[in-house]
DNA sequence: ATGGTGACGTCGG
DNA sequence: GCCGACGCCACCA
């Protein structure tokens, strides 16, 4: 049970900077699983068990944070992420693209 | 082994 | 511009 994939999507997801946040997709490209971005998404429902997976920094292409209702709280994912010192706004991350961190770019550069 | 599901993404109307 | 449907691949029952 190697679970290659959630290793691979977890060492990403803990590789994302303070303050940044990456998208499902890009996570997915980045393994190679370009068109089914679902199974990162499905990957970090299993993410819950590792502390140092920060799932709240995950966020879909619209950086709408979908994944909040599988936090303790519906506003905890939030809370997180303004913590960070990112502005969300109707649980939409604002400036999305300015602080959205590319692990493409990023891990390939 | 088969079916169903899923924290998404993209295309079409 | 907004809404609906399909597709993707891995895990669980």
């Amino acid at each position: 049970m190697e679970q290659i994939f959630f290793q691979d999507v977890y060492a990403v997801v803990r590789l994302i900077p303070q303050g940044r946040v990456t998208s499902y997709g890009a996570i997915a490209k980045y393994l190679g699983a370009k068109g089914s971005a679902r199974m990162v998404g499905w990957a970090m429902n299993s993410a819950h068990s590792l502390p140092d997976v920060p799932a709240h920094r995950v966020v879909n292409s619209a950086g709408l944070l979908t994944g909040k209702g599988h936090f303790g709280s519906p506003t905890l994912m939030q809370e997180l992420l303004e913590a960070e010192g990112i502005t969300i706004k109707k649980d939409k991350v604002q400036d999305f693209k300015t602080i959205f961190w590319n692990p493409i770019e990023e891990l390939e550069l």
